[in-house]
Formats: C-alpha cells, structure tokens, sequence
DNA sequence: TCTAAAATACCGACCGGTCGGTCAAATTTA
DNA sequence: TAAATTTGACCGACCGGTCGGTATTTTAGA
C-alpha cells in the first residue's frame, strides 16, 4: 500500500477514537469539532475530509463501536464450553467483562440511544441498535433451544420472551453499574441470573 | 390564594408540561426556549422569571418528573393485595403500564440519563436519579423479605441483588419498548417474570 | 535517475447562522 | 396610579463548516 493510503487509514482511526473519547468525555452537543482534531493530532479542517458534518461523525463513531462489540461477543461465544446452562451465564459474564473495561465510553452508548429518539436522526440509529440486539438475543435463543432439547431448560420457557428479557437486563445493569460505581454489575448479574436459572 | 399567586401557580406547571413535551419530541439541543413558551403560551421572558437559565429549566422538568413517578408507584403498592409474589408481579405490572401510557415522554429520560454523565450536570441528576432507584428497590425488598418469612421465596435469595436486578430490568425493557414497537413490554416482562418467580 | 508537473492531503483563519439570555416598554393587577 | 408582571425585539457569543493556500507524495517525460 502506498504511503497516501497509509496514512489515511492511520488518520481515520486516530480520527474515530478521538471522537469516541471526546464525545463519551462532554457529551456530542459540548465535544468541539476542533478539541477532536487536537486529540487526534490534525487539523479541524481534515476532519471534513473523512466525514460530512459533526452529525455524520458521531454515526461513524456508532457504527464503528457497535460493529466491534457485536463482533467481540461472536468471537467469546464461540470459545464457550460446557453445558447450555453454563455457557448462557458465562455468555453474560463476558459481555459485561467486556463492557466494563471500557466503561467510561458507556456514556456515548446513552448519547446512541438519544439519537435513535429524535426525529431527524431517529430510523438510522434505531435500526443498527435492533440489529445488534437481535445479535445478542439469536445468541441467547440458541442456547436456549440447545438446553432445551438437553433437558437443562424447562420445554416451556418462552425462548424470546426470556432472551428479551436478558437483553434488556443487561443493557439495565450497564446503565445502573455506569451511574452507580458501589453497584458492581459483575457480582450483581451473577447473583440475580443464577437465580434466575436455577 | 390571591389572583396573583393562582395565575403564577398556573403557569408554572404550563411551562414545565410544555417543557417537558418539546424536550421529549426535539430532544435538549434542538428544543428551542420559544417553542416552549409558545406552547405555554406564554412570552419567551416569562421562562426566565420561573427559571434561571435553560439548563435548570431542564434540571427543574427532571424533579418534577421523577417525584411524580416516584409518587404515583408508591400509591400504586400500597393498593395492592395478594401473596407478596403476586403483589411484586402487580406492582412491576403498574408500573409498566403507568410508564406505557406515557411512552413518548420517555425519550427525555434517556436524556436525563445522558445529563448524569456529563461533568457540568452529573452530581446532581446522578444524585436524584439513585435515590428514585432507591426508592423502587426499597418497595421489592419489602416484598421479598415478607415474602420470604411467609415462605413464598426462598431464604436463600439475596433481595438486595434481585432487587437490583428487576429495577435494571424494568428499565432495559422500558428501553427497548421504547425502541422497538412492536416489542410489548406488558406481555414481555410478565412472561419473563414468571420464568423469574416460579 | 532526475526533474517538473500533477494529484492528493492537510491546514486553520474566517464567515455566517443560530439561539440563549437581556431589558426597556407595554400590559395587567390591586 | 403605582407596582408587579409580561413581552418580544434585539444582541452577541459561539462553533460548525468552508475554502484558499501550502506541503507532500506520485506520476511522467527525458
């Protein structure tokens, strides 16, 4: 690869991750575009050259970090062992490993949701959030349908309801964990979904 | 109460319902201080007789809405009768539907989440909003308590934990009601609590 | 291989629109 | 009529985005 093109892939994630962290750190409406070019060692105007506008930014950065997450969970469930049972918990738990060593990038994921609220930036983010929900909970079903025919899991138990249900549970306890630093979601996931498989 | 005094009153909630619906269709940024004084009816100066700035309009929209769900889930258990299961099924149950029938307002909270990240506003919307959590998680570890001393819960379970849990819980699912309407929260969490309780 | 010209990448001073907040005048109340 | 309240035209700080100019790499011709 030449030199030119190089660079500019250097340069585009220097770009994202410095939009990334500047954004978790103010907050999309106080992140100056010029604070994220500093961070990234160029100059204002290069932004410009990769992206549209601030709000074409801030979508690349949310495509860029739900790929990687929804790309990480695929690798860690594949590594699993064990029964249905213990894959599912240990499933969850790595998720929320994962997420919690990045945590203070947390923020941004609520800036995420935000835009999949309001108008103009509504369906887009919407539809990326719900398909990377959809990733977690076919995960989910999957070892549940498998632990189902094992005999670990009841017949009855309504597989989407209860990946539904999980999903919603940890994105709840990331955001509770995020706000309060006492709750440590780890220990706290561990206690409430055993109960809640045994 | 003078005139006087009964119009202030008045306007003051005009204002904050007005506030409150701008914020949620347009989001904090793109809500314009005018909108929500045309929509009060009333001039943009008359915002800053009630309120500072619009930061602490949007902070002063946060209290009231918070005290008023808080507020309401309290009356809400204390109408319940039944076994403490049952009551904890009811409970969570109104407060999903009371969240329900107000589904479009539900957008700010999400910005009240994003207000407690940002260094400017975190203390006191973090503050606020752990002591509503407080408040919920209170009412489910009464229930679980009475229901573990009249046997319907094992002894075992740690309520602080399953407590924690359900609150993380209602607000993922509340979330992803939100997001994805053809998700039914109602019909969704009592299929997952059910898997839960028994 | 050397050089000149073309192509690409980068930069930051500057512009212009937006909107929170102010205040002098108008209106209402007692 | 005096005091209290309301009003909306106006101001200006702020920042996203532009663009003319510079630097660097690539290409082409001899």
């Amino acid at each position: 690869m030449s030199i030119r093109k190089e660079n500019k892939k250097k340069k585009e994630t220097a770009i994202l991750e410095s939009a990334l962290t500047v954004f978790a750190k103010k907050g999309y409406a106080a992140a100056k575009i010029s604070n994220i070019a500093n961070m990234a060692g160029v100059g204002k105007g290069t932004i410009y050259e990769y992206h549209q506008s601030k709000e074409e930014l801030f979508f690349s950065v949310f495509e860029w970090y739900v790929d990687s997450m929804a790309g990480r969970s695929m690798v860690e469930v594949s590594r699993l062992g064990g029964d249905p049972s213990d894959r599912l918990l240990a499933f969850m738990e790595s998720v929320f490993n994962s997420a919690y060593t990045q945590i203070d990038s947390f923020s941004v994921f609520i800036e995420f949701w935000a835009a999949a609220g309001n108008p103009p930036t509504r369906d887009r983010y919407r539809s990326t959030l719900l398909e990377m929900y959809g990733t977690f909970s076919n995960i989910i079903i999957r070892l549940i349908d498998e632990g189902k025919q094992t005999g670990v899991f009841r017949g009855d138990v309504d597989a989407d309801s209860v990946a539904a249900g999980l999903v919603s549970t940890m994105d709840g306890m990331m955001l509770h964990g995020w706000m309060d630093r006492e709750f440590d979601v780890c220990i706290a996931s561990k206690k409430f979904f055993t109960v809640l498989v045994e």
